[in-house]
DNA sequence: TCATCTAGATTGACTGGTCAATCAACCGGT
DNA sequence: ACCGGTTGATTGACCAGTCAATCTAGATGA
């Protein structure tokens, strides 16, 4: 039944390991990151204790995997963005898009990358500090960018906006997560469109 | 020395117990909570760890209390803002203005509040998510009356803009606590101008 | 004035439980 | 008979919370 395993060599060998990483995401979503034992996981897998400490070298580890994976994802579709044609409008409401659409297709993981790790500054937070400021300062150069072709007002930092706008996204996201927001189809197309239209539009009436 | 200690009863009793709250901020924000000990909190404010348990149910009892002394503080400067007959914009500025110079004034305190609390939405963020909420809330309750009056449009929910609007005043202060912004008085003072304006004027030039 | 009493404040050694990480042994396929 | 994958019991460290003992200062009374 398993493949030849033919270039990474390993027949079942990997599955084991995507195995843990997936029952991580179930785990940590559920319980959380600190409330998590290893032991938890391994259950969760159906794998013995030891075999995460096979394929990891830390829970900690564990979690990292998760973020990078997830994170490097999210920064290359911001890359691509940034390359394209669009007006600056556009490409911040496709970043916003994005971010939404990952978390639609995999709340958990999604729940457990922002709640665990972009906004747990204290922990794995300051470890990726570096990756997370990356994708606020995507947003901060296609703002500064309408600025410059004159579509955006020069009045606001367009670092001030990158934050701002993660701001906001991952405060949406969270309100997702406990149920302080509906989390339906029309909610997140909804939110993707008002978070813009609240940056770009404003909340002033225009005559 | 020590006053009559007239109609508390206790007289140099209640400092240690002020001792103890305020070395707990000092060492939270150092350490953040998890990677605090209690012993930790006692050596700081020089005191026996057993009598962190004279004055406290627990650990978690110690940090629900900075918390609530504090969050109730600002849930009345909201409640004072939004009785009074200021413009929606002027009101949404002094709501910032307050959560600002609270930082300015202690951050430590308040880095402790939002890391640990706010924004750990699995542990103390969970437990104070009705007060939390309630700030959230009073933004969107000043928004709804500016869609009232007709200064907002209506296309945008209110509790939207609540969360959207602390969503990016948070992230501000995890800048500032973090070192990926300068924090210093015009940073703070340019901040509350440019949330406001970003939130009510928008970034889209207007001709 | 001073001895005694009392209640709350203060101390820190100790207990009980938790859990991350290790490791020696055990497969099963080649 | 070899080797990576796999097992789970064991170890060692850590730490929140308990508790019995000690201290202090004001109150009472002779």
């Amino acid at each position: 039944m398993p493949e030849t395993g033919t270039e990474t060599g390993r027949p079942a060998a990997i599955d084991k390991r995507r195995a843990i990483l997936e029952a991580a995401i179930l785990v940590f979503a559920r319980q959380g990151y600190h409330a998590t034992r290893v032991s938890d996981i391994a259950d969760e897998a159906g794998v013995a204790y030891g075999l995460v400490y096979h394929y990891f070298r830390s829970k900690e580890a564990v979690m990292t995997e998760l973020f990078t994976e997830r994170w490097s994802l999210l920064l290359a579709a911001g890359e691509d963005v940034m390359a394209g044609e669009e007006s600056p409008r556009v490409k911040l409401s496709a970043i916003a898009g994005f971010i939404i659409d990952s978390y639609r297709h995999n709340p958990e993981l999604m729940k457990v990358i922002i709640i665990e790790v972009t906004r747990a500054a204290n922990s794995f937070g300051r470890t990726h500090l570096p990756q997370i400021r990356e994708a606020y300062d995507q947003v901060a150069q296609i703002v500064a960018q309408g600025q410059r072709d004159g579509t955006f007002r020069t009045d606001i930092d367009a670092d001030f906006v990158g934050m701002s706008f993660y701001g906001a996204i991952e405060q949406l996201l969270s309100g997702w997560v406990f149920e302080l927001m509906p989390a339906t189809d029309e909610e997140f197309d909804g939110a993707r469109e008002m978070v813009v239209e609240l940056i770009c539009g404003g909340l002033d009436r225009r005559d």
